[in-house]
DNA sequence: GATTTTTTTCTCGACAGTCGAGAAATTTAG
DNA sequence: CTAAATTTCTCGACTGTCGAGAAAAAAATC
């Protein structure tokens, strides 16, 4: 449904708009915001007065000119303007970050986590206690918290921040809206984790590829298996989406997945699928709760030596990944996939099959394989997944709501 | 990336939306036009005065006043103000039609297709010689003609009016814009018919639930299997898509399909696989070019008596669309499905084998069996589809491109 | 038949936003 | 000290939306 616009919008989206370009290219000078931005320098003088007015952005400190000619006065957001809390949550702990307006790291600790299956109140509760412990360490008063940024794997609402299905709790959902919600004011999202890694692919290639950027898919290996889906919006930025993939049907009535179903994905290609398969344990054994990576590493260790049974085990969860693949592509589009996580290390091993699995589909022998890259590195990846994503989140709340009013409170601050 | 907005923006997007509320309501008074709008009157009377200099919309005939007060003046479409080409084509002809502005039918024709295998480049002679013909016995000068607005089975390129590939040309692509370019300066556009489908269920659907529409998957069963989704946009309308559904890998080594490729869904499901599979024949034979509907109608009847074989055939394909719908299910979310197409007729036959196949993942043992509904006149569906889309479009391209130009010419008219 | 009521359409002034041009500011080069 | 260069700021013009009320036009009422 369409919906109406007016004047008042054009000045929300080119505030934003600004505030975007601040934020990715660091302080800028007037000029640059306006070559960036292509609205006129008065438009910037308009624009910036309002933000700065609002105590949204600042004035950087006088910096030895450079050239001739007026110096330049950069622009750069307040780091004080307001916080943001991080939280991710992986399968053995729990970390909380707290960052600055600006994107600045200020503190930052990990919790572990316990392993108890009745432990979705327990865990909440852990949450909630982190989240305290961070503020308090900080000295930072609660209303400048604007937004707690969770991700975790799993399944996840599209529109409210609850997780639907989790690797360790199941079905057992967990509502951090309704959790945090007596004793936080600010904004709660929650993401899959590898959406936030497709993210952040996306982001940076678009900085390269600028518009011919189009699409990307992040497959992240590890106990469980992720997918996110990153595409150039129509006209908004981009669409992101994180799909069940470590679920989907790999083979009909096939092997018994962790979350109970026969012939997922993750029952061939998950760590403790491989395990299974590499020790011909039958395929309807309930699999094990958590595998150490060092067993894995053994495993991995014969096949590369020419064992043929550990061999046959990680070509098994290639052809599963890679059929996987085929599907999503068939489903969406030609893409790069980069692939990230624990389970890179085994990519030698992993190869084959993946390659083979893709190729058995349509698509693929017609568009040709698709651009297939290792990325290290995923923690770095999530985490940049979350600020870019949470820090435009609260560009766009602050210009929603505040600006009018924050700049009337400023006033008023002024003159007390 | 985002990009500038101006005042200039505001008023082509509230334009648009005027035309588009006209499209979804028919004839409508300024009051009307503001209400469903939620602009206010006097933009009402600038955008509607300005549209009705450039001849986009009238005034209609002085109708009976209803009540007291002074009468509404209805506004409309001008029906002259521009014309929109419909080219259907199904595996056994083409389908011309000629509709007008205000999406009134003018004139319409079939013709057969020939079946000559080396037949692309002819076949794009014929849909030349058939539009032109269909121009021809309108009278209707060819610069009124905005928009030529194709259909087929197959892949479709996202971006550009390109068949990728079709049942019958396979992988012989056609390029529909730099074929009609020399002698049609309209708009071309190419949609996959399933899409169409689902984009009329989806309008459809939006009529009734409005704002608690979320997404809507429709499947067409027939020679070929298709599958088109729509889901409502963040703010931009719906958002549709047609992916390679029927070519999706079912299993792998599975049986031959048309496309050359094994085990897709197509191959299980599609008439001629349902034909070979119930005359026993060996899965890797070349499949039937094409299948009277008779000869299925004699399996079905066969199965319907209790005829284990072909019972097997059904439930095979059922089993196939199955789980090609759960693995689509996962890679999106849940949705309703709404079957159509000429498969219908055996629902009752693929019925138990499709929620088997559903049955079998996880998304669907957790959030449960999706709506299924079986769903008549496809070919209407594909027109309704035809006429939403292409004259959203139209409004679209007048506003952004015609509005002031449009203007000064009338004006000159006017003067001449 | 004149007047009032009701409903719809049109018009006017206020306000918000962007833009281009040029003024003002401020530094370096000569 | 002056000229040149560069950046920032300001002003008037233009476009757009809105609310209020005037104008139009028919039915109802006296």
């Amino acid at each position: 449904m369409l919906t109406k616009s007016s004047t008042e919008l054009v000045r929300q989206r080119n505030s934003v708009l600004v505030l975007s370009v601040l934020r990715r290219h660091g302080a800028l000078a007037h000029t640059e915001i306006s070559d960036f931005t292509r609205l006129s320098s008065a438009t910037i003088s308009a624009i910036t007065t309002e933000l700065e007015k609002a105590q949204i952005i600042e004035k950087s400190e006088q910096q030895p000119a450079s050239g001739r000619g007026r110096p330049r006065v950069l622009l750069r957001q307040r780091r004080d303007c307001g916080y943001l809390i991080v939280v991710i949550i992986s399968s053995d702990a729990v970390q909380y970050s707290l960052v600055d307006y600006a994107g600045k790291l200020i503190d930052r600790f990990s919790e572990e986590r316990s392993h108890d299956p009745a432990g979705a109140v327990r865990f909440v509760a852990a949450v909630r206690a982190g989240l305290l412990r961070i503020l308090d360490r900080s000295k930072i008063s609660q209303e400048k918290v604007l937004l707690i940024s969770i991700s975790s794997k799993g399944l996840v609402n599209s529109t409210e921040p609850v997780l639907v299905w989790s690797p360790i709790f199941g079905s057992e959902q967990i509502d951090f809206e309704s959790a945090l919600r007596p004793e936080w004011q600010a904004k709660v999202i929650l993401d899959n984790e590898t959406l936030l890694i497709a993210a952040a692919l996306g982001a940076r290639e678009e900085m390269v590829k600028g518009a011919d950027f189009r699409s990307l898919a992040a497959l992240s290996l590890g106990h469980s298996v992720g997918l996110g889906i990153v595409r150039r919006g129509n006209q908004t930025g981009q669409e992101i989406s994180a799909p069940n993939f470590g679920h989907m049907l790999h083979m009909a009535n096939g092997g018994l997945c962790r979350c109970g179903t026969r012939g997922c994905i993750e029952a061939y290609a998950g760590f403790y699928a491989i395990l299974r398969s590499a020790f011909e344990v039958p395929l309807d054994t309930i699999p094990a709760k958590f595998v150490p990576v060092a067993e894995l590493d053994k495993i991995a260790a014969k096949a590369r030596q020419g064992h043929r049974v550990p061999a046959f085990a990680f070509r098994q969860a290639g052809l599963a990944l890679g059929n996987g693949l085929s599907r999503m592509l068939s489903l969406t589009e030609r893409m790069p996939i980069a692939i990230t996580g624990p389970g890179t290390r085994y990519y030698d091993l992993l190869r084959q099959g993946i390659e083979e699995g893709l190729g058995q589909s349509h698509i693929v022998r017609m568009e040709g394989m698709p651009e297939i890259r290792v990325v290290a590195d995923e923690q770095i990846l999530v985490f940049e997944g979350h600020l870019n994503r949470a820090l435009s989140v609260i560009d766009e709340d602050i210009v929603l709501s505040g600006v009018h009013g924050a700049q009337a409170s400023a006033t008023i601050q002024e003159s007390g």
